[in-house]
DNA sequence: ATGACAATCAGAGATTGA
């Protein structure tokens, strides 16, 4: 089974380039981030034309999370536990039943800047509440992933210019120990176990030419629990969807399971 | 020091993103 997280930037604007990569790619289970669209706006029906249901946890304008699976979702559940006061939009759960059923929790983990204020705070408790949601579910040693845009660049070869991110929320020591304190608890990084090589990005700037002259950044990862990596083959970023028209400023990354 | 790009909502330009 291939399970992929894709930052459309955009359902509206993305759902040309979402439904040619799904068979292209050959994804079974699609976790989407920045749907930016209410639930009721979610196109629903050209998804499941191809044969993909379809849970949406979407706000309007921005945020939003999605998933898309060719195989059965059970136990759907909207929103990170340990906040009743947060509305945004930024992580849904599913368990995929395939031949080994796996919880899926895909996340839209806050960008964080300015640095210092309070969206900065906000990503930093955002990350505290993931941890404990994490500690939560490895208790109950069912295989579990964690995937999706993460804004936190983990190691200085995951920048093809690090020294520009210094100061900038998604490489701060603050929010690179927060993501070490989640992967200590027994996650593997499902790239990085798969591929040492640098100049891998997930993501490149509209800006500047960022694209063309390769200055990206990975920024989206999976994160799987100890049952879960045992299933593990391989991890490919969809790199070439950044060259097309009308690209997403992310790049789909998927992983085969044997699940 | 600033803007550069793109998407959204709205129907111009502010806001957000990373």
């Amino acid at each position: 089974m291939r399970i992929a997280s894709f930052n459309i930037n955009g359902i509206k604007a993305r759902i040309e380039r979402v439904l040619e990569w799904l068979p292209e790619s050959n994804i079974d289970v699609a976790l989407l981030q920045e749907i930016k669209s209410p639930d009721e706006a979610f196109p629903q029906e050209p998804f499941q034309d191809l044969g993909y249901s379809v849970q949406t946890h979407g706000q309007k304008s921005f945020n939003g999370v999605a998933i898309l699976s060719k195989l059965p979702l059970e136990d759907v559940t909207r929103g990170l536990p340990g906040d009743d006061s947060d509305d945004q939009a930024r992580w849904i759960e599913a368990t995929v039943m395939g031949d080994h059923p796996i919880r899926v929790c895909n996340l839209y983990l806050p960008n964080g800047n300015p640095v210092p204020g309070p969206k900065y705070d906000y990503k930093l408790n955002w990350m505290a509440r993931m941890q404990t949601r994490a500690e939560t579910l490895l208790k109950s040693e069912e295989p579990f992933l964690m995937a999706g845009d993460f804004n936190t660049i983990p190691q200085a070869e995951d920048a093809h210019n690090p020294d520009k991110w210094r100061e900038d929320a998604l490489f701060l020591p603050q929010t690179r120990a927060a993501y070490q304190r989640i992967l200590n608890l027994g996650f593997t990084e499902a790239f990085r176990s798969r591929n040492s090589a640098p100049l891998n990005y997930t993501f490149w700037d509209f800006q500047r030419g960022a694209w063309n002259r390769n200055d990206g950044i990975r920024i989206d990862h999976f994160l799987l629990s100890p049952e879960c990596a045992d299933l593990l083959g391989d991890c490919q970023i969809d790199r070439q969807m950044r060259g097309r028209e009308k690209p997403s400023d992310h790049v789909p990354i998927w992983i085969d399971l044997a699940a």
